[in-house]
DNA sequence: TTTCCTTTGAAGCTA
DNA sequence: TAGCTTCAAAGGAAA
């Protein structure tokens, strides 16, 4: 896997990742020397999404059927099929999906969203990417974004790209795709697209200390809590005072990582090249593409990581991923390694009472 | 209704 | 420091 190395001097601890990337000559370097290895990644990328074009039967919605495919898209492969692959994704790209990595990203949002007197930045050259009319966020300064590095204003774009039937924008083309939407517009955003209108919607429970909210807060209400809050929040406005009625400390989720990134912006592609729906097959799939990519297409998004994790860093300084731990239920693996403990004590154990030794081998080792 | 699945990466913890 | 676990998103499937 073409891990990014660490060792960056950060002290976020997360620029290690964008160190490869710097110089283009041993970026070509390494580039020859994994040469093997990416042209493997290429081949399974072309493979899988051969697979998931074959399988357009009922029958590859089968999570068995997904991994019969992890079995077989290492057998297959030709130029032919990635070209044939290459040109679906172009004719998708100017139509339900296009997808300049990035660019919208939820980052870019926030400005809008946080500036305090909802007006626009007049001094910022930024594309503002969504809810322009909103603002800028007031720790925008803290984000030295380049425009060309956020927004790739990718030229090769179709100049119709945001024409496509169905699909509402607020903010004309300045809303660029990072996450495509849906039809319905709004009301269907993905969550994270809809960080802007979900903080202002948050009550109080929602609000950071400095007044500012984020879409990592959540209500604390259980498991998939933040999903249903995201969900009503559009269909129910008064939604706000319900919780106002019973304030629940907020849950400050993860910044998201690079790959979860990727995941976020590449899903509804995937989603549209294949028939498959179930996010456990989508993710194998997602997994495989962003072995695939190169290293500059990962840079982009351990980039726009490592930024979240600086925003997130600055907007929550005393807040730590520990905070959530334990927020989730325990796992039925774990139950199920549990009852065939006899290893070692897991060094978590003293901090999930009962968790056990887990060595969780990856899906080709199983 | 809740949990699992599945992916990668970041962070946290223990030995 | 190594090795491990948990969480982050997503949504259908299974319990």
């Amino acid at each position: 896997m073409p891990q990014l190395n660490g060792g960056g001097g950060d002290d976020l601890g997360a620029n290690d990742e964008m160190i490869p990337f710097k110089h283009e000559g041993e970026q070509d370097e390494k580039i020859q020397e994994n040469a093997f290895t990416e042209r493997d990644l290429a081949d399974l990328k072309s493979s899988l999404v051969n697979e998931s074009e074959i399988n357009q039967s009922p029958n590859v919605t089968a999570p068995g059927a997904v991994r019969r495919g992890q079995q077989g898209y290492q057998r297959v492969y030709s130029d032919k099929h990635r070209d044939a692959l290459d040109e679906v994704s172009k004719h998708q790209d100017g139509g339900l999906y296009k997808a300049p990595a990035y660019s919208g990203y939820p980052f870019l949002m926030l400005p809008d969203a946080y500036l305090p007197n909802g007006s626009m930045s007049p001094s910022s050259n930024k594309v503002s990417v969504v809810q322009q009319s909103h603002g800028m966020h007031p720790l925008t300064p803290l984000l030295p974004y380049s425009n060309d590095h956020l927004n790739p204003s990718p030229a090769h774009l179709p100049a119709d790209i945001n024409q496509k039937p169905g699909i509402h924008r607020h903010q004309s083309q300045d809303l660029s795709g990072f996450y495509s939407l849906p039809p319905g517009g709004v009301g269907q955003i993905p969550p994270s697209m809809g960080w802007f209108s979900h903080s202002l919607m948050l009550g109080p429970s929602g609000m950071h200390p400095t007044g500012i909210p984020h879409p990592a807060i959540v209500p604390s209400t259980g498991k998939h809590e933040h999903d249903q809050y995201d969900r009503n929040m559009y269909s129910k406005p008064h939604q706000q005072a319900k919780q106002e009625k019973e304030p629940k400390k907020p849950v400050i989720k993860k910044p998201l990582n690079a790959f979860m990134l990727y995941m976020k912006e590449m899903r509804a592609k995937v989603i549209a090249e294949c028939t498959l729906k179930e996010s456990a097959a989508i993710n194998q799939i997602l997994g495989r593409k962003w072995h695939a990519l190169t290293r500059e297409e990962q840079a982009k998004y351990y980039e726009l990581a490592r930024k979240e994790r600086q925003l997130h860093m600055q907007l929550y300084p005393s807040w730590s991923a520990r905070d959530n731990y334990g927020k989730k239920k325990r796992r039925k693996r774990e139950k199920q390694q549990d009852s065939n403990s006899g290893g070692k004590r897991n060094a978590f154990a003293s901090f999930k009472e009962d968790a056990v030794p887990a060595p969780i081998l990856p899906m080709e080792v199983l």
